[in-house]
DNA sequence: AAGTTTTGTTTGTCAGACAATCCAATAAAC
DNA sequence: GTTTATTGGATTGTCTGACAAACAAAACTT
């Protein structure tokens, strides 16, 4: 019946004033916003309260402050959505089983697109990974070419939301995931599976089978998970 | 070969030992964090660039400062971020398509999920709307009830991170879902065709046929992005 | 004309101050 | 004894002023 009167902070004020301003295209990337002193002075408060709402931006990614310079509007990076997405994450109690369950319907649904949408250049990112693995790769090595190729994959299915959601994903898995790769590089077998899956992965996504590409990662990364279970309970 | 300096700011650094303090698990819900005061000279630096990376958590919703009392670690809502991230995702990086794409999938997926785990509370949310939206709704109401029903699916799923995700994406995607809801209901054929979807959704989810579910969720949001790209070319 | 120095501007950080607000302990009233 | 008022301390919100660091452009020197 009655709504909470709402006590906005200042900052808070600012930063809808500059989502406005953004939305109506007034302000565009690269363009050059004025000084902290001047627009303090122009929207009436203190510079303290106007830097809390731009360093807010700033973490967005939104605007970039050079110092010595100026403040301009910036291109937002996935990384930084990723990064900011992952400190959001962390806040809510995510169960990894949750996060790996989402992790494989994304990932193989990503190899699914990257068969059709992948590039000779995508190929050969992906491919120089797994060669490089070919020849022997142990330890911290070896966990980061899985990763890369894992990336290259998701990378190559062209779709930006996809790729940001695996990387906060990534990210809050990160743990698990190393976890995961020591314990396969303990047995060569696993390994030698490991790589081969890989390669069926590549070649789905080479010869253009999206449903193919898709089962394959799926059976892959159902297969680490079932390991992972059963190690557990041993 | 050599790498870029990083000039991180203090305020940055601040909010990567927040980060890190989160995923240990040393700061949990609820709990209260030390004072400004305190905080600033624990850490060793000025109270300012303390606020700004303390800021920069209460507009994402991780932390809530009462004046007078306290800062306190809060679960962040995803309606709360669905704003930040529209802000970011101004900078037109994320494509509507792309989001749409990610959005099939994993609904498709949580509807799938709802079918194998739902209990019978889950069934009575999602047809207590159905039932509202067959005695006829329109307008706002009807795409309210429409938001809610497919909600309640993906709520029933039981993944948590799904929830969150499909929050997120819908906040991105609100303009987008509203404008197509008005689309429809110009049509009363169109209505009635997603209405029969919706019960057809429900049916397989009661009966849990995961499969059946999934397909169902997949045509029917397929449906709508057909209509939506057919309308917008004539 | 080219290179160097200077100067002014802008962001980054700090310190201090005061108001607004809340919690709890204390005092007062019944 | 219980309830209500008052008070005081603590905490966040905001403002002001100051200085350092870094950059760009103007001024200067060669």
């Amino acid at each position: 019946m009655f709504k909470t009167v709402k006590n906005k902070k200042i900052c808070e004020e600012i930063l809808e004033q500059m989502k406005e301003l953004l939305v109506s295209g007034h302000l565009t990337v690269g363009q050059r916003i004025p000084s902290e002193i001047e627009l303090s002075e122009t929207l009436g408060v203190s510079r303290s309260s106007l830097r809390e709402a731009l360093r807010v931006l700033d973490v967005l990614g939104i605007i970039e402050a050079k110092t010595g310079d100026g403040t301009f509007i910036k291109e937002a990076k996935m990384e930084n959505i990723g990064n900011i997405m992952t400190l959001v994450a962390l806040s809510k109690e995510l169960e990894t089983s949750d996060l790996y369950e989402v992790r494989i319907i994304l990932e193989s649904y990503a190899a699914s697109l990257a068969a059709e949408r992948r590039s000779n250049e995508d190929l050969a990112i992906a491919k120089k990974y797994l060669l490089k693995a070919d020849n022997g790769s142990t330890g911290e090595e070896g966990s980061l070419l899985d990763h890369l190729f894992h990336s290259s994959v998701i990378k190559a299915s062209k779709n930006n939301v996809l790729v940001m959601l695996m990387d906060m994903i990534s990210g809050l898995l990160s743990e698990q995931i190393k976890s995961t790769r020591t314990l396969f590089s303990s047995s060569a077998e696993l390994m030698e599976l490991i790589q081969k899956q890989h390669w069926e992965i590549y070649d789905a996504i080479e010869q253009q089978k999206p449903l193919e590409a898709q089962k394959k990662v799926f059976d892959h990364l159902n297969n680490a998970k079932i390991i992972i279970n059963l190690k557990q309970k041993s």
